[in-house]
DNA sequence: ATAAATAGTTGACAAAAGCAACTAAATTAA
DNA sequence: TTAATTTAGTTGCTTTTGTCAACTATTTAT
């Protein structure tokens, strides 16, 4: 028995309990699950027709027919018929209906909210972190490049967990030792020592409030820059993230008129290589060293600005 | 509209979707939620009584009798008559009713592996987090201290995540600034730097694979040492987790014969402090400082050891 | 010993859901 | 343009699912 499907059927298990609609009576309400589903239905979408609610909720026609004609006699809903197709009609809710589907609401509300009471600050936001993450690993659609935000101000946490992005990715894809995250966390303190708002820069890209990804530019003298710490959270490769991030920087080295920008990396980042190529570096020195458990080559890439 | 509950129902909705079970037949097999969710109980639990599963899954008794009657025709139960009570009989699975539940438990392993085969490793230990961060979020037994592991060997990402954890705790609880963070980062390669593994230690408390607290001590002279990050996950204080981090600190300090082990804190910490004191540690400098966008007590502890 | 509670069965019924035939309008093909 | 096909919605009929209350046989409490 795999191990992942047994934790997932274990945690759909608790949250079919957790959710509360296996009973009949939604809520305590006088509808059912289904007659609430499709008025949330209704009311979520401006114009909506009797088939497009068959269509979402995957009911049968003939069912649904008749809920609509029950809530019609209960003054819920509107039918008003269709301009484009005199067969259909469009079904929105009525004052009353509102009012319902608004008690209903609270009802939700209240219960959730009474589910998350005993919960601190910390914990609502691991809670709905949490959420987040599952509903977009599940969901069909990816995250896309107007998912994520970019920024370039330096909050409590950002650096310390850009070093730990730094341990967890290559310790894990490559099997860096210790050493690697010793090295990086050298590197940054001397980032933050000489940091100089106007010639240094470090950009994140986060995707519901979590970094995935970042970049710096770190001034080495008036006329040559550094580029550093160019990491992309694997999940989130392929979205033009990286693109964007090293466009940024090669920009802001334009912009602040270095004459000179490099970047040191080894033979085993490969998948930044390319990225670095398109951008116009190119290899100016390479060198085979013995370090952090491996054997690999140390190479420079430059990139000359006018 | 509070935001909070709002995405939670969002996600309510999403998961209730996903989850599949509002379709009549379970899975296209010929046998409903309810009927599976008895099969399940029965074969979860090695006696079970009627009574049993109309109480654990609130069912009306007679609803429960006929579908129990019905899987007798069918031969996938047994009723065993119970010893002890003349009136209840015990209910387990046939053969045939194992081989049946087998078949429906690969059906639900089958879709649910569908669902994640497009998720890489990162992927699916992060859904695996999320999926265990939201069951103990919700269900009313907290983590217990036994739920914490512990351990002193350095991992990638550790260092980074703790740094981390400083400045998102200490960046979120009392506003210091960005000069903490790299006051700690700083500290931390100190540490690293001069690292012996005989003379310093650095423990963390791990919860679902996440540091959620960490202690280390770091030697400054053959005899005398620092200790230095102390810290707690807020959601997890008071679990004794904080108790058993100084404990073993000092005791490695005792161990490693060294004769003054000393902590420097601010008058900010107080949760802390308490622990210090009870430990055994007493104030012995206080200063009052301006720094980090506060004005607060640079305070030393010490303890003396035999 | 008696009253109250409990495990399980059964009849009667209501609610939920599905299936198929139908009407009327819309779309497509010839 | 007409005929064939598809689609939105309705309705009759049916099955499935679930509820309620009355009943028997036992067990538990007093």
């Amino acid at each position: 028995m795999n191990t992942t499907t047994s934790k997932i059927r274990s945690f759909n298990r608790f949250y079919t309990s957790h959710l509360d609609i296996l009973s009949q009576h939604y809520l305590d309400s006088d509808y059912s699950l289904t007659e609430v589903r499709i008025l949330y239905e209704i009311s979520e979408s401006k114009i909506i027709t009797a088939q497009k609610i068959t269509d979402i909720l995957n009911l049968d026609k003939g069912y649904v027919s008749r809920i609509i004609k029950r809530f019609l006699k209960e003054n819920i809903i509107l039918k008003v018929a269709s301009l484009e197709d005199k067969r259909a009609f469009n079904i929105e809710l009525s004052t009353s209906g509102k009012e319902l589907l608004q008690s209903l609401n609270n009802k939700v509300e209240q219960q959730i909210e009474h589910k998350i009471e005993n919960l601190n600050f910390f914990e609502k936001e691991n809670l709905l972190n949490s959420m987040h993450t599952i509903k977009n690993l599940l969901s069909e659609n990816k995250p896309v490049q107007s998912d994520i935000t970019y920024r370039h101000e330096i909050n409590p946490g950002d650096i310390g967990y850009i070093i730990y992005l730094h341990g967890f990715i290559y310790g894990n894809e490559s099997d860096f030792s210790n050493e690697f995250e010793k090295y990086v966390i050298k590197t940054f303190y001397n980032f933050l020592e000489n940091y100089s708002p106007e010639y240094d820069r470090i950009w994140m890209a986060e995707y519901n409030n979590k970094i995935v990804g970042c970049i710096a530019i770190q001034h080495q003298t008036n006329e040559e820059a550094q580029l550093r710490w160019f990491l992309l959270d694997p999940t989130f490769r392929g979205l033009g993230i990286g693109k964007k991030l090293l466009n940024d920087a090669v920009g802001f080295c334009r912009e602040k008129k270095f004459k000179n920008v490099f970047l040191l990396t080894t033979s085993m980042q490969d998948t930044a290589l390319e990225m670095y190529k398109k951008a116009g570096f190119t290899l100016t020195e390479s060198v085979e060293v013995k370090q952090w458990g491996k054997t690999f080559r140390d190479e420079r890439y430059d990139l000359k600005l006018e």
